[in-house]
DNA sequence: TTTATCTGTTAATGATTGTTAAAACAATAA
DNA sequence: TTATTGTTTTAACAATCATTAACAGATAAA
């Protein structure tokens, strides 16, 4: 199984420093976007995915906070960290109310910085993807023994049913994203396995209609969401 | 339904500090358990469950950094916060280290710390806990469900359907930027892309003619406003 | 007013997804 | 080996979705 790369979206009007920053990042293995005003920064943010955000607080054309505003709207749960060259009570506190996760004073070092990423980062972890047994609703799917029970009534799975289902369960909530499960479970993103996906799509919509507040919605052009209505 | 105090672990070998701190704490509505050395914060920690750690660095018996170890090793999501009076980087890198979730030097104002324990307890929160649910008008917009219910009445929505509705309830009553919507929907801002988004505007207008004090009004040259009469 | 631009709406088009069934494939027992 | 059974893929068709086209109406600037 193989780890992406952390893709970090940088803002920093400071060439010298901006460019700096990226480097090291770079050289930590990261993969950086430097974007050199709070413009550009929101832009790009919506042009790609990030796992994380450095904003600059004081930039040109629109400011940090505006730009982790404007990424809270669309983005609830992305960290973001705050560089500032006041140590302002303030402007910490106003950073924080704007949404930002932490933030640095310059100068600061890289250690720190990375220390700070990490940190941040670390709450972030998506459940557990080694977990082998899920409650979905008023479901409970054991992935190991390719089992379903529902209310005493055991369902046996197949491999890919379960596979698929095992997946969907990992991300509850969120969207699988389509070509990463078909990567994960058909090793290729062909259009038949695509099809194929959306066969025991049916089937586990058809094996899970028990209980309505359990449901298995399309995300048109990027996956699924097995989506559980909380009680 | 009753919401429960935020449970505070706090250990601070200075007696006054620690009390202060208590006291203030206590005032602004947590649950406060005071230790005055790491031994015994420990010793808490384990006989109770608790929502928040607050750990001096420099205790008497055992420090800060030993006490976040241990119980690291029994808790790893649990956030930490140190205090410290030195504002040695090494220092602030051990302790990040050690699994903290943010430091804080000493002295430090109230207003700080304070927000400071709600951005760190806002990242540890579940992806799922946090509905994307908004009531407009009669309506009841889930996002996640994709789904507009008005009088037990339950229209499925699609996806893009969903993110504008979504971004529109966010900016309740205020201006939502037309090309801000286009990019972080969209990702673009193309002039397609804007027929499209006027495509659905109209769309949602429809499906929530119902109810005539909501409405979705648009602002010349800037974007739409959904618009939500107060009773 | 005239003009260019922006918005409202409906319908057509192509792409994606939902579903069922048949075909292909794999594993196992006779 | 062949028959049997279960699994996965492919095919076929239906339904839904997002974009584009087309035209009408509204708005602001010249």
């Amino acid at each position: 199984m193989e780890t992406t790369k952390t893709r970090v979206l940088l803002a920093e009007d400071d060439d010298s420093l901006g460019m700096l920053m990226k480097d090291f990042l770079l050289a930590k293995g990261f993969e950086v976007e430097l974007c050199v005003n709070g413009k550009k920064a929101f832009d790009t943010f919506s042009k790609k995915d990030f796992d994380l955000c450095i904003l600059d607080v004081m930039m040109p054309e629109k400011d940090g906070f505006t730009v982790a505003k404007e990424i809270r709207m669309v983005n609830k749960h992305i960290p973001i960290i705050f560089l500032t060259a006041k140590s302002m009570k303030e402007d910490i506190i106003e950073g924080f109310n704007k949404g930002a996760d932490d933030y640095i004073t310059k100068p600061f070092n890289t250690e720190e910085l990375l220390v700070r990423m990490q940190a941040v980062m670390r709450r972030i972890q998506p459940a557990n993807k080694d977990a082998d047994e899920f409650q979905v609703g008023l479901y409970h799917f054991n992935y190991k023994n390719q089992s379903l029970e529902f209310k005493g009534n055991n369902q046996k799975l197949t491999t890919k049913e379960a596979e698929l289902l095992k997946l969907l369960c990992v991300n509850q909530n969120d969207v699988l994203d389509r070509n990463f499960a078909l990567k994960a479970i058909w090793h290729t993103d062909s259009y038949f396995s695509s099809r194929s996906m959306d066969v025991y799509v049916t089937k586990l919509r058809k094996f899970l209609k028990e209980d309505p507040k359990v449901q298995i919605i399309n995300i048109h052009g990027k996956g699924f969401k097995l989506y559980v209505e909380k009680v």
